[in-house]
DNA sequence: TTTTTTATTGCAACTAAGTTGCAATAAATT
DNA sequence: AATTTATTGCAACTTAGTTGCAATAAAAAA
């Protein structure tokens, strides 16, 4: 439904967003505004920000959920189809820019995509 | 750590995957076998099964696990990193035969990849 | 074949991520 | 200032998956 009211905790949770290159998982999330925050808010929270076309989801290898800024979504257009990249080293995990070119497959349509590579990200690398 | 023993209950997993073109997840598979086996027996199973390369497992778009048979694997050599194909529709997933091709990152390197398209399968599709 | 060894199984209890219902609170509107 | 209603916190729940342990059953040894 999306975001309504411009509370405290709405507040708390887009600053953290601000000062955040990378994705955060909601765990994290939820560590960090532990004091501040119950998780059922936060996860409320996310939950809006996301039909607002302001933060993307999808899940780490674990299948626990990231959340990330978008970059050029609305409401109507989702249009953060990019893969993540998710270090084995660190744990990090960000948005990559390049393009992965989705294959025409015979008698399907395909609609939507999560692409996740697993590797060893540019802090890691040296 | 694979398979070491020829159990029943070994038999009894190994059986449904024979019956099988598409992926099962194991919630499935856990009510399938519910009467004959022990839930946790049948997670210590595919465990193996994996161990040993006969199947591979991979996350659906809601975080749960699903498992498939492998083609071409060998214990030392997983080479099952296709993508799969989920349908908005009926929800089965299947392994797709198609390449992605990795595109190259600076200062990154790629170890392995998950690719999970959505969409409308063969079967649902007319 | 019987005995011994040890991998496997079932069970119950647990963990961790995420969800739900509801009363209390606090934005926004009148 | 009063009213409306979205938001919050809390506790309790759900669901997927894991763990420890005693009982069972393959496989190996005798």
């Amino acid at each position: 439904m999306g975001i309504v009211r411009k509370t405290k905790s709405l507040e708390l949770v887009l600053n953290e967003f601000q000062s955040l290159t990378a994705a955060i998982s909601v765990i994290d999330l939820i560590k960090k505004l532990n004091s501040k925050l119950n998780k059922t808010t936060i996860y409320r929270i996310l939950e809006k920000l996301e039909d607002d076309g302001i933060v993307h989801s999808f899940l780490g290898k674990n299948g626990i959920k990231w959340y990330a800024k978008c970059r050029n979504c609305s409401k109507s257009n989702h249009s953060d189809v990019h893969p993540h990249f998710e270090c084995i080293d660190c744990g990090k995990i960000d948005c990559l820019t390049v393009e992965v070119k989705i294959p025409s497959i015979p008698n399907r349509e395909v609609r939507s995509s999560q692409i996740l590579f697993q590797g060893i990200c540019e802090s890691c690398f040296r």
